[in-house]
DNA sequence: TAAACCTACGAAAACGGTTTCGTGTTAACA
DNA sequence: TGTTAACACGAAACCGTTTTCGTAGGTTTA
């Protein structure tokens, strides 16, 4: 990297002080016109740009917001990133993103490395490995260090900070009532164990929508599915019993299920209906295109950079945890269409 | 943020020097052995942790690489970025994250922001607006401040820097081969306008395969896309000539394809053969799959990363670009399957 | 016993800025 | 003519850390 001009040398220079200069780059009134104008014009000439490391260091922030993903390849998570990124611009931050891959160890040793003031604030969705381990000591320490942090869609609530969620109860809710307005009597609901929060809450709202229309739950119906096993086959096994729909908590089940439903010489959404979670490319572009909730990933994104940065610029002495719920749409598509 | 606690505060408290204390800390010989322990355990117990803003400064490198794609919710990038973020944390370095949205003012303005000493490297793709009216002077007064600069995917032939690309001439070829090997003759091609290179680097590979095999090109049956206006509609218009296959030059032109084909009752592959580029997940799950160049997206970002770091940590002063081709493979699927 | 040499630590500069608080010069005012 | 205020600029501290160099005191060596 090429020697860069500072302040210093633009002093040394031009024979004045670098305070001179200091005050004579932000026009400040202490400094004579013509002073100021010579030392802009040699500014300008050498393209002097101020080091950023110095001035943080000088107001001990960063303007930088450490992002912490459990994974990236996912309509979801891309679609947060961006909310994240353009909220945080408009304000004059940057983000650092750091991945987990659903990994406990590697969330523990990100979390310490953007914990050391390379940033102001963090934004965690966890991962997965965590929810099951319930080890969440590193978030605790982060919010004893005061670090602002918030978490969202994958949040511990245990954890004393600001979240955003999805409704995830309401919207397995909405999903299951629109298949059982739909006619449709045996559901399978294929979901993740229990330590995915949200795979629970979702099951929460299918459970619910199917106690209110007086369907009598089934457990054989409802498959969580283990991601380190085969996957098309556990949702294979489903098809074993009498179902007339399907509602998956994310949009790559439904598609497999999909997949598998037309295999087996079904017709979509006739003989069987399917609804999924996550409404990205898969479930818009498959066909029949997907019933999907939508999850406002954007929305969210911008959200929790919102509330982190209030919290990073107003350090307000009493803390209250905020939590913001985004409502999720239904998005209706062929793959639902009425049966009868 | 809690008042975090400095290696000035140590030595205050214990009576020593900071610089005792800085060598006590990393287990200098100089520092005698009861001193040490009683700096070490006092740094432990308070949970001491070096600011990174100080050594930045001091170092004057960051340890952060920066990160300008044109867009996050897209298979091939968000690839991309796991390969560059796995790579760089394998090094000790972390990745700031931008995107230029495909335009040209984001793209400079961010560029301007990564430059002032935030990051040790940039990597970019560059935006398509950037491609389209040909002003790269952002980029050449980078090369010319000597910031370590790898451009991947969406590279600049005028700019003399390190990059990484993938073989689209010959990808193009081997899709184009592959439908003609089929038996297909009349093969339409979904492109983008010529200003972005990928699209047209895969035009030449796909003419190259019609010359050899003796077919006329025909114009008509080329296609390019306005994104600016309705994309299904400038898809259909091609269904309108005589055609028996088609190949587009990403995955989401090629599920719009597919779709508009079946609404025109068309059976794939039957009647007619599509294939892609980007293998990504609407190909994977839509039904029929479908065939694509997958573009390695993970080994680009690693090698873009690697190539970088190297850039950074060896400043040679005989600057010699590289230019790394990953070549592409063709994924088989069913929207192919021969038709005789 | 003086010279030479460790040992264990501190002072100070450096990284690149900002900012507070002088201070010398000149002009205005009484 | 003496006092005061405005103007234009500089000195120095500060942010947190590393590192070079110096040095006081004790120990070994000739």
């Amino acid at each position: 990297m090429k020697q860069k001009i500072t302040i210093k040398t633009i002093a040394k220079e031009l024979g004045v002080s670098t305070s001179t200069v200091s005050k004579a780059l932000k026009d400040s009134h202490e400094i004579g016109a013509e002073t100021k104008e010579r030392i802009q014009a040699y500014a300008n000439l050498y393209n002097y740009k101020p080091n950023h490391l110095a001035l943080q260091l000088r107001n001990q922030k960063t303007k930088v917001i450490g992002v912490i993903l459990p994974k990236i390849v996912h309509h979801f998570f891309s679609t947060v990133i961006m909310g994240i990124e353009e909220g945080a611009n408009k304000k004059g931050y940057n983000i650092m993103v750091c991945f987990s891959n659903e990994s406990h160890k590697k969330e523990v040793e990100t979390l310490k490395v953007l914990s050391n003031g390379s940033v102001d604030g963090i934004i965690v969705s966890v991962a997965s490995e965590t929810l099951e381990n319930k080890d969440f000591t590193h978030f605790s320490d982060l919010v004893n260090e005061e670090i602002p942090l918030v978490l969202f869609d994958r949040v511990i609530n245990e954890i004393l900070c600001d979240k955003v969620v999805v409704d995830d109860v309401g919207a397995g809710y909405k999903a299951t009532m629109h298949l059982i307005e739909n006619g449709r009597k045996r559901i399978a609901l294929i979901t993740t164990p229990d330590h995915v929060n949200v795979g629970a809450l979702r099951k929460q709202g299918y459970e619910k929508a199917l106690i209110e229309s007086y369907i009598k739950s089934d457990d054989a119906l409802v498959v969580k599915i283990d991601e380190t096993k085969d996957i098309s086959s556990q949702i294979a096994s489903v098809f074993e019993h009498n179902i007339d729909a399907i509602f998956a908590v994310n949009e790559i089940y439904a598609a497999k299920a999909m997949k598998i439903a037309k295999s087996n010489g079904l017709n979509i959404p006739k003989d069987i209906a399917i609804a999924g979670f996550t409404d990205g490319l898969i479930s818009e572009y498959s066909s029949p295109a997907i019933t999907t909730i939508a999850q406002h990933g954007l929305t969210m994104g911008r959200q929790a950079v919102d509330l982190l940065i209030e919290r990073i610029e107003n350090e307000s002495a009493d803390f209250k945890a905020k939590r913001i719920v985004i409502s999720s749409d239904l998005k209706v598509r062929e793959s639902t269409k009425t049966s009868s």
